[in-house]
Formats: structure tokens, sequence, C-alpha cells
DNA sequence: CTGTTAGCGCCTTCAC
DNA sequence: GTGAAGGCGCTAACAG
């Protein structure tokens, strides 16, 4: 038997394979304990022999649990996305759910603010019990089920979300580079549309002010967190007299556009340019890049069980959830004598 | 507005606001042109106002298209998946549909054919037009909707698939040792239980037989396709006299744990050890490891359109759809004087 | 062009 | 313990 295109199996197919009615069916389906243990057996034989599963869309719109929980991304490729999509699997298992992810698979199409919204309604309308969003352009959502925001460009203080310190890793990182000597620090922006990236330049100027070095405008380019960006960014900074001796990038793939550059004009790192990228992607440490962990694996885990907890109408303790950044110390920062 | 919890908009909802019948609603839903201008243009309005989106579940139910794939994964982070999603993900964009990805995020668990089936009909019943699965350990499926499996355990006839030519790939790994002048040369097995790694096998042993080099069975040692299993083999292969000096491992993962092995017992690659692979994922590329590149993202794509073509009612040239390897020489194998 | 009438497959009362 | 009836939100015929 091949894949056939046949009609599915319905409960009523069951039902009456079985002798009994529909309402049966369905106590056994759902392991209710008011049918009696030969009538239980009896149909999950012939559901077993039928090979019948019961329709996700018609039961979720009749009962209000499902026992799977939605994922909503921009793109299952985006390595942020994915380190994400980790700790949720993880989170998932633990509690013995499914997982649906939904993504229209373009990170570049502007996901619209309703479009966002409508995501969220066609996953909680029955399909899931809860859902979660990474990098939700809205920090807000009505649904009919719970939702918890990772990483949303704008905070909402009453809507759950999971967010890393991303002023403080900024300002971690940049004052590893002034403790190293460097002065003149570039700076690559992310997108300019995202809470994060706002976040990361400002530790960057912080750090800056605190250690008494003015901040140099021409040293602060425009970047939008891929590699590509990346690429231009650099060679904007390298054209500068003097040129800068460090570089700081708002995400790691933007750093490994500098690193591109850098291939291509024989500069070396770290002995001519420093470099500290953010994210702590699966590459970053196979190109031995020094860089800002926050966790990414650890928001999506920490993102499901506030999920499961409101899930089971447990109130949450903090509303909004902040995960530590941490600097990692590899092989492409050198100190200026 | 947060989070909030309250019930969803319905069809009915939007149809009273808008003073029209639900069918009206529902035909400005789906575009269809039976609908004054004016009317469309209102009921579109008061569909945005009360940010109404239709619910999945009850749409898949009535209609039988819902222009969503699926796509049924063991884990997300699982690296041939993830690069099987990337494809699928591009197909999905190109075609405007949708993506749905189903996991129960645990690929230990050996899931049985019973729960395969189970997955395929959930979705299928309903929410997708079609489904995809990676490395189902059933060849095929009972379905309402088309099914196409990439790199499935077994392969049946009649069922559409993608693989990879998985003997000539390591034929060609094989060969590549031989021609730098490798005779003992190990083999690290894959799961007993894939199509694709017995084939591997028996390309490695084909390559050496033509080559005139007489089978060794302790050069061939037990893995499965993880990293943790490259480590005892690579072990067990080391502590053999003479020592090969070279390994072909069934896929990446697992050569990297021989790497493990080879910076333990301080082993170098390639002046001591000649190492190859098998897949080509991301990190292959970072630690400069030749291998045998099976195109999973093209396999996800190329199988993304043939559930095109299938949703289409268009018939298959092709059933079974053979992507062609390619050896991808890198820095981890030499050659001996 | 628009409204009315049936269900899709399932679960949940409510009877028996 | 089990069956019958109603309805979840939606679309596909039919009528008008």
């Amino acid at each position: 038997m091949a894949s056939t295109t046949k009609r599915a199996v319905t409960i009523i197919d069951v039902a009456k394979a079985a002798g009994v009615s529909v309402s049966t069916v369905s106590r056994v389906l759902n392991n209710k304990d008011d049918v009696s243990e030969t009538t239980f057996q009896h149909v999950r034989d012939i559901i077993d022999e039928l090979g019948y599963s019961s329709s996700l869309a018609a039961k979720g719109m009749r009962s209000r649990s499902t026992n799977v929980v939605g994922l909503i991304v921009p793109d299952v490729s985006d390595p942020f996305a994915n380190k994400v999509m980790k700790g949720v699997n993880q989170a998932i298992v633990e509690h013995n759910y499914d997982l649906l992810i939904y993504t229209n698979g373009n990170i570049l199409d502007d996901i619209s603010a309703a479009r966002e919204q409508q995501y969220v309604s066609l996953l909680n309308n029955g399909l899931t019990d809860g859902v979660i969003t990474v990098t939700p352009s809205i920090g807000s959502f009505s649904s009919v089920g719970p939702v918890v925001a990772i990483d949303p460009h704008i905070h909402h203080p009453e809507a759950p979300a999971v967010i890393s310190t991303n002023f403080k890793g900024a300002v971690a990182a940049t004052r590893h580079l002034i403790d190293l000597g460097h002065r003149r620090i570039g700076f690559i922006r992310g997108r300019a549309d995202l809470q994060s990236a706002i976040r990361r330049q400002q530790g960057y100027e912080s750090a800056l002010e605190k250690a008494g070095i003015p901040l140099d405008p021409s040293l602060v380019v425009d970047g939008d967190f891929t590699r590509e960006s990346g690429v231009p960014a650099a060679r904007q900074l390298f054209s500068l007299d003097p040129r800068p001796t460090a570089i700081f990038a708002a995400n790691d793939e933007t750093a490994f556009g500098v690193i591109d550059v850098c291939d291509a004009l024989g500069i070396r790192v770290p002995e001519e340019l420093s470099l500290v990228g953010f994210d702590n992607i699966a590459e970053a440490a196979y190109c031995d890049l020094t860089t800002v962990d926050q966790f990414m694996d650890r928001m999506g885990y920490i993102g499901t069980k506030m999920l499961f907890d409101l899930i089971d109408g447990k109130p949450l303790i903090e509303c909004i959830y902040k995960i530590e950044t941490n600097l990692i110390i590899r092989g492409t920062c050198g100190s200026i004598s």
C-alpha cells in the first residue's frame, strides 16, 4: 500500500467497526475512566487495526486542549531562531507536549503586525494550547490562548516575554576591548527597528563614556544583522584614517561579514584588528570569535516553561524574564601595547 | 491590550458587524470574485477592525485546501533535518505556501511506525495539503493527502521519495583515499537500520574491491551516526596494529567524534590520519573536513517541489528522485608517499 | 450578487 | 457504562 490518497478514517468508521457509539470511541480516545475495560480494549484494537488517528483540526475545534504548543518563527534557517527552537524543543520533550512550528519562511518580507497577529490566532484558535513568538514586532497579542514573546522588538510591560540583557552584554564586550588598550573602536549597528539592537548600541556608547573615550560618530556605521551588511560596514570603517583598531559588531553574522572583508583585504585578526560579535551562534565557536553569549536556546527553554505555567493557569512570577548575557573570550581580540 | 485571553472572533461576529451573511464573509475571505466591490471592501474593513483571522482548524475541516504544507521531523536541532528544513523553506516561499513543522522533539525515543503514520494523518487530516517526512522508518503511508519522503529508511518503489546516491558517494570518498595511496582504510558504520548507511558501506567495500584491496573485517566498526559513537569506534580502529592510515566515517558527526579522539591522542590530521566524512553539514566547512556533499537542502527543496506537483494533481516523472552526491575535497586528507 | 441550508469530525452535555 | 443530540467555525452547494 503506497502513499494512498483515500478518504480518511473517521471516528464514525471506528464506531461502526467496533459496534459501539461514537461517543464511546471518543471516551476511549481521551482516556476517560467511565468505560468498561472490555469495551476500552476492544475499541483500542479496532483503532489500531484501522490505523485511525483523530483529526487535530476537528478535535481542537471542539475541545480547548490539544497538548501541543505553537512556535512562530520568521525563518527556520535563521541561526537565532534555530537556537531558540532547540530550547523550545527541549522543554516540550520534558513536558510531553508536541510542537507545531509555523513559518511563512520569508524573513525578508517584513511581516506586518497584522500578519503576526494572524499567525498567533491561527495557532491558538484550536490547534495549540499556547504559542511562542520569536522576535515579534508587536509586543502584545489578542489571543484565546497564552502567548510568550522571545526577544520582542518592543517591550510591553504586561506581555510575557523573555529578553536578554543586551545593554550589559554590549558594555562587557566594549569594555573588554577597552581593557585591551583599544581606543578607536568601531561599532556596526543592528536592525534599527529592534529593541535589542538599540540596547546594544547604548551599551557600546555607555562603556565608551565610562572610560572617558569621546564618541566618534564616524565609528558607528549601519548594519542589519546580516552577514552581507557587515561587508560594506567594515569597508566603510576600514576607509577611516586612522583605521579603528577594533570592531564590535551587533551580532555574529555581521562579524562574519567583517571577517570576509579582512580576508579580502589581507587584514590579520587579531593582530591588526580585534573583533567582537554578539549572540554566540554555533559558527562562532568554529571561527574562534570572541562574542557575547545570550543563551538563545535558554531563552527558548525558559519561554516555553513560562508558557506552560500560563497554560496551567499559574500566575507568572516575572512577566518579563531577563537572561544574563556572558562574554565569551576567544581568539579574535588582541591587546594594544 | 496585552496578551488577552478572550473568546476568539468568529466569522459570525464579522458577519453581524458587517451586516451581511456568513457566506458573504467567507467569500471575501477566499477572494471569490462574485462579490460586489463595495461589499468586499466593507467586509475587509470590518475584518481588520475586529482583528479577525479564520481558524485553520475549522477551515481545513471543511475545505480540502489550506495552502500549507506539513513537514515532519524527528528533531529540529538535528543537523540533517535542519538543512532539509532550509530547502523546504525555500520552496514554500517560492510557491507562496506556508509551512507547518511537526515534531515530538525526541529523536531518541524510536518513533514507531504507527506513530509516524499518526503524525502524517494528523497533518494531512485537514491542516495541510500534503506532507514531507524526513528519514521516516516506513516507506509508505496511508493518507488523504500526498506524502513525500526524504531519505526514507527503506525504499518503497511506488512511494514518492528523494534519496541521494549514497553508494556512488561512498565509492568516490573511498577511491579518493585509495588514490592518495592509502591501503589500510577504516570504515565507521552508520545506523544499521538505515538504507543510506548500508549503501555507504557497500560503496566502501566496492571501491576497495575494484582497487584490488582485500577487505579486512577488523577495519569496519560500528557507529550510529552520532558524534559520540565516533569516539569508541575511532579508539577501536586506533588500537589496531598496524593502525589504519585513513578513516572513512559514515557521516560528518561521526567524523567529528574521530577528530575528538585524535585531539585527545595527539594524532595529527591529515599528517598521521586522513579522514573523510559524509553529509557536508555546516560544521564540516569550519573544520575543513573532506566530505561528501549530499545536498540535503536540495533534497528538501526537490521533495517539496514534488509534493507541489502531487498536490496539483500532476503525475510525477520520477517517483524516486536521486540526487547526485559530490566529493568535497578539503584539508583532512593527505597522501601517502 | 447574496442569503439559506447542510454538513466536515469531533467532544460534551444530557438522558437512559 | 453507554447512546443520542447539539454545536464548535467554516465552506459548498443550492436558491433566490
